[in-house]
DNA sequence: GCTTTTCATTCACATTTGTGAAGAAATAAA
DNA sequence: TTTATTTCTTCACAAATGTGAATGAAAAGC
């Protein structure tokens, strides 16, 4: 829990007291490379940090994976439309490298956000900062052209770079590899 | 109020009394076709429920419109990032049609919250499925081509052929109004 | 270490979308 | 109604991105 508690405490003034109530709920896990926190098919019951490591969002869209979102440390990850709608995911939620993260059941949860209801403004907020950034993904993808948008997550996230396959970038950034390699040989 | 009150009823349940504390504390407003709910660069300091009318949201880049979204009766204007963090608006929201709008302020909001709870959860639920409803569209301006990404909205939302016009709808799509114009010739 | 597999690059050509101009059609204003 | 304005369509050509194949580089497995 060596990033979990300081990310509550430092973004959420969570006190001391609470802080260790929700840590016992969380129960921690490996997942090595190439592993999966969520399959698509599947129902999505619970939410975890990222404690180390980094994973890929990727649906199936005509045979081919499509990358949607990156998580790294301090990142949560989790599929909302199926852990809030009950229906199976449409998304795969993939460690890119070995990884360790804390589980909460979705029960758990619940039950939590009652003796703590502070967790209500965590969610809340989560849920309105994806929204904000998914809002930024698509306009960039509806207004620039594949070159820029290149160029903003380099200068935005240049870690991506470092850790993440070209041809998962390639497929967030809606091009495909080859186009990646032609843009970079640009330079 | 002849919408929202339905739509407090049956989406959250509110009792009748919630909804008449709620009621009191919107003001109600005529905007014209082409006039602004926000402008960019304003800062958004309250929230509204469209009664009648429709409005879309776009922001200027490379000195054109570019239409993120639009909104019609039943669904809340307002724009996140500059109400939740204090920052001007990038976003203009612009009446498309003669609008009845039921507006709050961000003061009342907190205010009312606190005596009736489940305005929270309101709160939170809208931001889970605009979070949702964004990645949607990020998955099909990555994923799709144009022509896939028209038939999609003619099936899924055809009443936003009938209501706003065609340029805004292409700019919507990632695309300008020549290349719709092309696609629906296809047909 | 060697071998196999995965990933990145390059190329020629195909397809999709953009661009600017022109005119037609629809809508609003007078 | 007539006129002006806005919106939509079409066209020829340009630019951006996709496609499939070939090759090389890097990483993983043995």
């Amino acid at each position: 829990m060596n990033k979990l508690k300081p990310y509550l405490q430092s973004n959420f003034s969570f006190s001391e007291n609470e802080i260790e109530k929700m840590a016992s709920c969380f129960v921690s896990k490996s997942l090595k490379k190439k592993e999966y926190f969520l399959r698509a098919g599947h129902y999505c019951k619970n939410v975890a940090f990222i404690e180390k490591g980094c994973f890929i969002y990727y649906e199936i869209i005509a045979g081919e994976e499509k990358v949607c979102d990156f998580a790294f440390e301090n990142d949560w990850i989790t599929q909302y439309n199926s852990l809030l709608n009950n229906t199976p995911s449409q998304f795969n939620i993939c460690a890119i490298e070995n990884a360790e993260i804390l589980v909460m059941d979705v029960s758990k949860i619940a039950a939590l956000s009652k003796s703590i209801p502070k967790i209500g403004m965590l969610r809340t907020e989560l849920a309105e900062n994806y929204f904000i950034e998914s809002t930024k993904r698509a306009s960039q993808l509806a207004n620039l052209k594949a070159e820029e948008r290149y160029e903003t997550l380099l200068n935005e996230k240049p870690e991506t770079f470092q850790r993440i396959p070209q041809y998962h970038i390639a497929s967030y950034l809606g091009i495909k590899p080859q186009s990646l390699s032609r843009i970079r040989a640009k330079k």
